[in-house]
RNA sequence: GGAGAUGUGGCAGAGUGGUCGAAUGCGGUAGUCUUGAAAACUAUUGUACCGUAAGGUACCGGGGGUUCGAAUCCCUCCAUCUCCGCCA
């Protein structure tokens, strides 16, 4: 969420940006403006009367306390008048504050002036691509054939117990899940992020907070008797941590990390994207997050871009990184890196890891602040990125390093599965 | 799940209808003293909105109500603590 105030100051920057991602903002940011001037008059004249009313109150007290009960019953219908205009301009008052807040909740972030302009991933500037070309002696095969063939992943089961989208992963499948996980969150560590098991599901207010809310509603798992929701992904109950948090200028930066499963509806996809791995109602994924002062998140975003970059490399993975334009940028966002692993047998690039620079945008929701030189309270910054979501990496691991004797394991994982071959 | 108690500023803790944004103590900041530090003393010390400013308004767990006036009374929700029950 922008600031009416940064809106008010930034207008022409502001209409100007959102061009990258296709968005005319022109209207609704002059709305804004105009329903935040409402705001303010209409502020400024309930203030006064309740001034007046508070000095009344005030007078009725003392007058009663000398004993001119005549006066004081006068002074007091006065009193009973005013509090009528007050709570008629209260009510408006409340109404132009929630138009206000619509509004504000349907204007994006404003993307970083080094966002390709674009509609669509096509337009997504590639900003690094490693290319081991992978050779296969037999024929490739798509990972959900692999993982029948070796009865690692059982969909069919999953579809039993649970519905599509919920697979069952099984014997040195289950393994090298954990594995992977482990080799995440310990590289995590040793990068310096604090490790966080978070809850599970999480309550309507940190929805708001991380941008979920109110407008995805339909993307996560809601439990109505509770009123809780399912977690889309860890960034939201760590980002949360944050809420209405005075961040101490030292501590700069903080960095978190945690696993999670991720829980997704995904109402709306179907077809060929959803075979397998490539899209499930609920995935495992170690995510990174970091904090930030505003003049340092942007050489953050780098060093959390490496920080993906060097997890690919170990896993042996073909990889890419693409900057986002502005028509596939995320709401929230102002700047995104997405990776892409390649994956030999369905002959695609599959995303693995979206980092991101939020700016102030979260931290807007959240209340998210630090104390500047001058003692004034100022909205901290937040990133995040995957670091990774699991299952195309498995996808991809799969059809990559199929042999003939198995699926070979790259080596960074071996301690962690303990075996180097799934056969 | 049942019964009871509690929820006040960074912390501790007063305040049970008016002059209370809120005593007091601790902590924080600045200063005096000191070669320096400690101690002592003095001042200052919440957030948001409006206003060039002076100043005004709101906020005492959240929401609602009673009243001319609410931290204080009522309703409701949430959280914490104690006891009982249940349980990995």
């Amino acid at each position: 969420m922008l600031q009416t105030a940064y809106i008010r100051e930034n207008k022409e920057l502001i209409i100007e940006r959102y061009r990258k991602r296709n968005f005319d903002g022109a209207e609704i940011i002059n709305q804004i403006l105009k329903l935040d001037d409402d705001r303010k008059s209409t502020q400024q004249e309930m203030d006064a009367q309740l001034a007046e009313s508070n000095q009344l109150s005030k007078q009725v007290g003392e007058l009663f306390k000398s004993g001119k009960t005549k006066e004081a019953n006068f002074a007091k219908e006065d009193a009973a008048h005013l509090k009528k205009r007050v709570s008629y301009l209260r009510e408006k008052q409340e109404n132009i504050t929630n138009e206000l807040q619509v509004l504000l909740y349907q204007v994006p972030n404003i993307p970083n002036e080094t966002v390709p302009t674009g509609n669509s991933d096509e337009d997504n500037e590639l900003v690094f691509e490693k290319n081991n070309p992978v050779v296969f002696d037999i024929k490739a095969l798509p990972h959900w054939e692999l993982a029948k063939k070796y009865d690692i992943i059982d969909f069919e089961l999953g579809v039993k117990v649970t519905g599509a989208g919920f697979p069952f992963y099984i014997g040195q499948g289950a393994r090298l899940q954990r594995a992977l996980i482990n080799f995440f969150l310990d590289e995590a560590h040793g990068a310096g992020y604090k490790e966080i098991i978070p809850p599970l599901m999480v309550n309507e207010a940190s929805g708001i907070g991380t941008g979920q809310l109110p407008d995805k509603e339909g993307q996560m798992y809601h439990m109505q008797v509770d009123d809780l929701y399912m977690i889309p992904t860890a960034e939201v109950p760590v980002t949360n941590m944050y809420r209405d948090v005075i961040v101490k200028k030292e501590d700069f930066p903080i960095k978190v990390t945690a696993y999670t499963p991720c829980f997704r509806r995904e109402a709306g996809s179907y077809g060929k994207d959803v075979r397998g791995l490539n899209r499930l109602h609920q995935f495992d994924k170690v995510e990174i997050v970091q904090i930030q002062h505003p003049e340092k998140s942007y050489e953050t975003l780098d060093v959390m871009v490496e920080h993906v970059k060097g997890l690919l490399e170990k896993l042996e993975l073909p990889y890419r990184v693409l900057k986002l334009c502005g028509g596939d940028l995320g709401f929230t966002s102002a700047l995104t890196y997405d990776f892409e692993v390649y994956s030999a047998a369905q002959v695609k690039w599959l995303e693995v890891s979206s980092v991101s620079n939020f700016e102030s945008f979260q931290a807007n929701r959240l209340k998210c602040r630090y104390k500047d030189e001058n003692g004034k309270m100022q909205l901290v910054h937040t990133l995040n990125g995957s670091a990774l979501a699991l299952p195309r990496i498995l996808a991809a691991l799969l059809e990559n390093n199929q042999t003939e004797q198995g699926i070979r394991i790259p080596k960074a994982l071996v301690s962690y599965t303990g075996f180097d071959l799934i056969n």
